[in-house]
DNA sequence: CCTTTAAGGGCAACCGATTGCATTTCTCAC
DNA sequence: GTGAGAAATGCAATCGGTTGCCCTTAAAGG
C-alpha cells in the first residue's frame, strides 16, 4: 500500500528553533531565548517553547552555537596511550571536572610518536577545542607544536610528563622525592648495590627520578656505580634485557629500582627465571603503580602518583586560567604532588625496620 | 617601552577566508574554491590562495564547514573504560582506519554505568558526531537510548559487547568458540572438574562463554556440576573470593576457567596463598589476554581477541555503512573473528598431547 | 488623560565556509 | 567583426543559533 509516496526520504530530523518558532506562532529569537532561560522571556513561553521543543523532539545543533559563540564546549586531551592505567585515569579525573562545567572531553593519542602528536595538536584546534590539557609524548624533544595553541588564544596545560621549555602550567608527582623514597627503602632493606633502569629520553620524569637516585644514594654515603643505571625504552622487553646485562656484571646488584613498573616487572621475569629468588636475592621496585604491579608473585613495591587526583587538579588548573584567559596574562603555574611510596613482596626482606 | 599600546588584546587570530579574498582582491568563495582544489580555479590564483593562507596563518575554522555541510567529521567512540588493554587496542584500530579517512574521533567512557552511558549518548549527538560506535556497558539491559542516533540518521555499529534488541550493525569474536576451545585444552591437560567464571549480566559475550564451557563438557562427556559454576562481576577481588569458595567444596575443581583475565588472576593469587601449585594442583585459563597475564607467574592460559583488527574491522563496517546511509536501507551486518587460544604455563601440565 | 517605563518580543545582522547560479573575460571560429 | 562557448570568478543564499537594538503593549505615575 502507499507505494507511490512522495520518496521515502530519510526523516532527516531537521528540527530547528525555527521550527518551534513556526509552531507557536513567535519568533526563532524568542525561541532561542527562551531554550536559554533569558529573563526576558516570559514564563508561559519558555513552557511552551520546552513543551513544542519535546513534541517535535528537538535536538540542538550545538555546532551552530558553537559557530555563532565561538566556543565549542569540547577540550582536547592528548595522551602518549589510552592504555595505560595511569593516564586513564587522569583522563578520568579531568573529565569528572569538565562534565561538570559542561565540557566534553576528546581523547587523542600520540602513541609516543613525534609527527603524531604534532598531528594532533592541529587536529584539536581544526576541531575548535576550547583548550588542550596534553601529557607529551616520550620522543618528543621540540616543542613548538604546543605553541601554536596559545599563539591562537587557546589556553593549555601539561600534565606529568611535562617541560619548561614552554611557558604553561603544568601539573606533576614530585618524581625526585618518588624515587628518593623508593631508594631510601631498598638501602634500608639492606641493600647496598642497587641498580636503576632510566630513559635516554629528554622527558623531565625521568631525570627527576634519576635525581632522586642519586642524592638518595648519595646520602646514605653508598658509592655510585656507573655500571648500574640502563638506559633502555622501559618497556617489558627492555627491562628484561637490562636485567640480562646487570646479571652478567662481576659484582651483581642486590637491587633494581626501575623507572617504570612495566622495566621491573621484565626484571622481575628473567631474576626468576635464573632461578634467583625476589627479594631475598635481589629486591625489585618499580615507579607508577600500575594494576598489575599487585599481580605478580612477589607483588611489586612501586610509587602511586595519585592519578585522579592529578587528573582533577589538572582540570582545575586548566579551568581557573580559562575564565583569566583574555585580559590579564594569567602567570603560569606548577603543581607539584607528592606520589606515595607502595611497599610490596618484591623489596620486603623483613630486615630492616618497616618504615 | 611603547607602555602605551592602544590596548595589548590577545590577538585574537581571526583570520578567515575573508581576509585572504581581500588580501588578494578577489571573493571569498574563490578563496573556499581554491583551497578545497575544485578545478574551476586557475592554478594561479590556486597558488596564490594557499602562499597568502601560509602567510596569515590561516586555520580553517571546521565548526563553520560543519555547519554548512552537516558534517562535522568527528565519530564518536563509547566504550566502558579506555583503561583496559582490549578497549584500549580497538579504539587504537578503529581511530586508524579513521583518520586515513580524515575523520577524529571522540573517545568518552561509560565507565559501565547505565545512566552514564545514555547521557554519552546524548552528549555526543549534541557534539553532532557523524556517527558513533559503542560497545555497550555491563549493567545496561534496555537499549532504547542506542536507538536515537537512528532515529536521527546517525550511523551506529557496536562492538565485543552487543545485542541482537537492536538493528545495527556488530563485530565481535566467537565467545563461543574461545570459550569452547579453552575448556577443550583443559579436558586435555586431564582435567575433569572444571569450574568456571562468569557474569550474572545480560551480556551476551559472558553467555556465549559459559555455553561454550558447557558444550565442551558435554561433548567430552565430563558431567556438569552446577557448584563448579560461579557467578560475579568478574574483577581481581571478585575472583578471590570466587576461589576461596570453590576451595570449600567437598570435591575440590582441577581447573578454572575464568570468562574476564582478572577473575583468574584473583584465583590465582588466593590457589598460590593456600599453597596450591599451578598447574598441577589447579591449572587456570582467562579470556581476553590482557597484558598482564604474561607477567604473572605462571603466565596465564587465554584467549585472544585481536583487539586491533576488531577495532579495524568495526571501523571499516562503519564506513561502509556508512557511504549508504541515505537510500538503500542498510541490512545490518554482524561480523563475527575467530579468536585464538593462547596457551601459557598456568594450564600446561605437560601430560595431556600439546594440540 | 497624558507620559514614563518596564516587560515581552521581533528584526536582522552575524559567525565562517560552501555552492548553485549568474556574470565577466577570453579565445576561437566563421 | 561578431557570436558561441569555455574558463575563471563573483554574488548571494544558506547552515542554525545568538544577540544588540528597536518596537509594541500595558501598567504605573502624576
Amino acid at each position: 500500500m502507499k507505494s507511490n509516496e512522495p520518496a521515502p526520504v530519510a526523516p532527516r530530523n531537521k528540527v530547528t528553533i525555527h521550527d518551534i518558532a513556526e509552531k507557536l506562532n513567535i519568533t526563532a529569537s524568542t525561541v532561542s531565548r527562551a531554550l536559554n532561560d533569558n529573563p526576558r522571556i516570559s514564563d508561559v513561553t519558555k513552557k511552551a517553547v520546552l513543551k513544542a521543543a519535546k513534541q517535535l523532539n528537538y535536538q540542538p545543533n550545538n555546532i551552530a552555537a558553537a559557530l555563532r559563540n565561538g566556543k565549542s564546549y569540547i577540550i582536547g586531551i592528548i595522551i602518549p596511550t589510552a592504555d595505560r592505567s595511569f593516564f586513564a585515569s587522569v583522563v578520568r579525573g579531568i573529565e569528572e571536572i569538565a562534565n561538570k562545567l559542561n565540557y566534553k572531553v576528546i581523547i587523542s593519542q600520540s602513541y609516543d610518536n613525534y609527527d603524531k602528536e604534532v598531528q594532533t595538536v592541529d587536529a584539536l584546534l581544526s576541531a575548535r577545542v576550547d583548550g588542550i590539557i596534553a601529557s607529551i609524548g616520550k620522543n618528543t624533544e621540540n616543542f613548538d607544536h604546543f605553541k601554536r595553541p596559545q599563539e591562537k588564544g587557546i589556553p593549555l596545560v601539561l600534565f606529568d610528563r611535562t617541560t619548561d621549555d614552554l611557558e604553561v602550567s603544568q601539573v606533576m608527582i614530585d618524581d625526585y622525592l618518588g624515587a628518593y623514597k623508593v631508594v631510601e627503602h631498598l638501602i634500608q632493606q639492606g641493600c647496598r648495590r642497587i641498580a636503576h633502569f632510566t630513559s635516554p629520553k629528554k622527558v623531565s620524569i625521568f631525570k627527576e627520578r634519576l635525581r632522586g637516585y642519586l642524592d638518595a644514594l648519595r646520602d646514605h654515603e653508598i658509592p655510585f656505580d656507573e655500571s648500574l643505571v640502563i638506559k633502555s625504552n622501559l618497556q617489558l622487553e627492555d627491562g628484561r634485557e637490562s636485567m640480562k646485562q646487570l646479571l652478567k656484571l662481576e659484582q651483581r646488584p642486590d637491587a633494581v629500582f626501575s623507572a617504570s613498573d612495566y622495566g621491573a616487572m621484565g626484571a622481575m621475569q628473567v631474576a626468576k627465571e635464573q632461578g634467583l629468588k625476589v627479594p631475598q636475592d635481589i629486591a625489585l621496585a618499580g615507579f607508577g603503580n600500575e594494576p598489575f604491579t599487585s599481580f605478580s608473585d612477589p607483588a611489586l613495591t612501586t610509587v602511586d602518583q595519585f592519578s585522579l587526583t592529578m587528573g582533577r587538579i589538572t582540570a582545575e588548573l586548566f579551568f581557573e586560567n580559562f575564565k583569566q584567559s583574555g585580559d590579564n596574562k594569567l602567570v603560569p603555574q606548577k603543581t607539584v604532588l607528592k606520589p606515595e611510596l607502595i611497599i610490596r613482596g618484591s623489596s620486603l626482606k623483613g630486615t630492616g625496620p618497616k618504615k
